[in-house]
DNA sequence: TCCACAAGCAAAAACGTATTGCCTAATTCC
DNA sequence: GGAATTAGGCAATACGTTTTTGCTTGTGGA
């Protein structure tokens, strides 16, 4: 077991001071160039790298990001069957060991501890929050650095990057109407993060502009199959079903092909049906599920990149959009001549697309 | 802005000395229990948080564990599409904060930057090392305490949390042949992992008591629905075709079900399939898939805990198995009176199921 | 020639906690 | 009743880095 090499360490073996070396690998204090480039080769040399908690001691920084969940009391948790946060956060772990930062998983079960006091953390990202969310007014509070994706709903003012929902939306909807959908309902939960409040935005300005009559049903807040199952059968029950509906989230529109199923309609013959956010599952269920992505990878890396903007005092953007995008599948596809919903269709556009993404 | 509270403030406000407020709280020392609520109580309103940074300067703990997502080269992010981590992940988070520690994320793709020297993490987890991983090695060495799950194949000695895959393959594979399935054919990819060693030993145990001729078709590495549907397709084109299918991944299965159904094939009328690993896209397929679920909410749980306990020095079992079981789902049942697949029955499965869970 | 100033570096303080050792008073043991 | 022990608590110190302060040497201008 050697002893760890510290600063202490190098500095013997470059023949100066701590000091020089602190300044020489920070690049402060006033210091010949040749100085600077030999310290930094000793340390290099040694394999020298700073405690963050000693650095952090001093006021330093940490060099810890916490990743909040936002989570709504009696919800499942976010993660869990959830395709768009995990992408998120899978690309916003690398994004963040990228410039040298660690993320830090917290959920806001666990946030009357408040993590950020004991970890010290640099700033925090907060995802999708929840209007009321007391992480978020806490984290505020702490004067924490501080960015979320999606909106807060509450005034709170942040930084933050979002997906331009309600311009995705309206693209969606449209893409429906093309496909001649006349009468389009829509799924969600009650509105309780700026996704939500978008999409309705979208949709009432949608109905406004092609005198469509709005056809809303709220599904339950797990956001599973089954709460899309219920809310679509309440609306295929109705004396004027609609002929298309649009979901808010991927499992939602899922239930929806399960309740189209039963009610012994076919889809996409005499139903249209898209979600958001896509998914294996979307990809995989019969007929595939038409989607709006929301492209969670960028959203994570952007989210990421502006918050150690933030950090490093380095100018950035207040608020940043990411782009949307159709994913064109079976369930919204121009029925077929023969009228039926061929399977093969559907297995050819999948590994067409399998194809496409191995590219 | 108030100032921080310390623990000086803490035991000037307790009438107290430093050195008394941290035994009292940290259990150590001799102090009258009367002291100790005393201080607690003090310390408790003043909303007092130790900062770890502080704490971990003096060698103490730095309450941060390491999670790394062991990577082969060139695969692609675990975390992608990867239900079976995402489970894992949510739940590891929750126990860690459960446990006054928090989770720090790491890739393998950044191991270089050695991120346990940087932050002094308390311990880490390996999920699922494949052979060879040189983060394993490199923690290993650093003297970190370790918890993989999965077994390390490398003959490396850590403490595990491991699903007994030899047992749960093996009711996997009694469950295909009690469905009728006499040549039970086995994709996976090349094993690099303890879990595809498990999953082989046990296939051909198995094909070694039934004198069943083994059947064995390799997928490629990123485990996609692509890479199951080619390796499908190679089984299905042999002269002795299999009548039953089973994959190290659901996704594979997945695209097993594409390649039966470019086959002609009914399932499970023709061919019964089963993957390994449960997830939203395995329920919502059709038909839907029967899997070997891992629970890994479990495993992440007990790895956790099993960190945990090292950490702390409480006595620990070095090895421990999370039960698997078996999800039965359209892809296995029985081939109904009418001779093809009823997308009915899948449905009131599907929801049958969704409403168990919710219970 | 002397002073002001810059450059280069070293010494030391500060950060907040845990730990070690020591001191006093109280108790127990002969 | 004296000595040994124990309980209770405090002061001092260590941890590794950053930052502040200050010292020395050299250099230019007055």
């Amino acid at each position: 077991m050697a002893k760890p090499v510290g600063i202490r360490e190098v500095a013997e073996a470059a023949g100066v001071s701590v000091t020089t070396v602190s300044h020489a690998l920070n690049g402060k204090g006033r210091l010949p160039l040749e100085t600077r480039t030999r310290v930094r080769a000793v340390a290099a040399d040694l394999g020298y790298t700073p405690r963050i908690a000693a650095r952090n001691l001093g006021g330093g920084r940490s060099g810890l990001i916490g990743l909040f969940m936002s989570e709504a009391e009696g919800l499942p948790s976010t993660l869990s069957g959830n395709n768009y946060f995990t992408e998120l956060l899978g690309a916003a772990t690398g994004a963040a060991l990228e410039h040298g930062y660690a993320l830090v998983l917290a959920t806001a079960a666990n946030s009357q501890s408040e993590p950020w006091r004991r970890w010290a953390l640099d700033g925090a990202i907060v995802v999708d929050p929840v209007r009321g969310d007391p992480v978020l007014t806490a984290l505020r509070e702490a004067d924490m650095p501080l960015v979320t994706t999606g909106r807060p709903t509450d005034g709170i003012e942040t930084y933050w990057v979002d997906n331009d929902i309600v311009a995705g939306t309206r693209s969606m909807l449209d893409h429906l109407a093309r496909r001649g959908a006349r009468r389009i309902a829509l799924i969600d939960s009650a509105p309780i993060r700026s996704v939500g409040l978008d999409l309705r935005e979208a949709y009432a300005a949608f109905c406004a502009d092609t005198a469509m009559a709005p056809m809303i049903a709220e599904a339950a807040w797990d956001l599973s199959e089954h709460a899309g199952f219920d809310a679509a059968l309440q609306l295929l029950e109705r004396a004027d079903p609609p002929d298309a509906i649009y979901t808010s989230y991927d499992r939602l529109a899922l239930g929806v092909l399960l309740a189209a199923d039963a009610s012994g309609l076919s889809v996409p013959r005499d139903l249209l049906v898209a979600g958001c956010t896509d998914s294996v599952a979307a990809r995989m269920s019969s007929p595939s599920l038409t989607v709006l992505t929301l492209n969670p990878t960028d959203v994570g890396t952007r989210a990421v990149e502006l918050l150690v903007a933030l950090l490093e005092e380095r100018p950035a953007p207040e608020h940043e959009y990411v782009a949307t995008g159709i994913i064109s599948r079976g369930s919204t596809r121009r029925s077929s001549r023969r009228g039926r919903n061929l399977p093969a269709v559907g297995l050819a556009e999948q590994l067409g697309e399998l194809a496409a993404e191995a590219g």
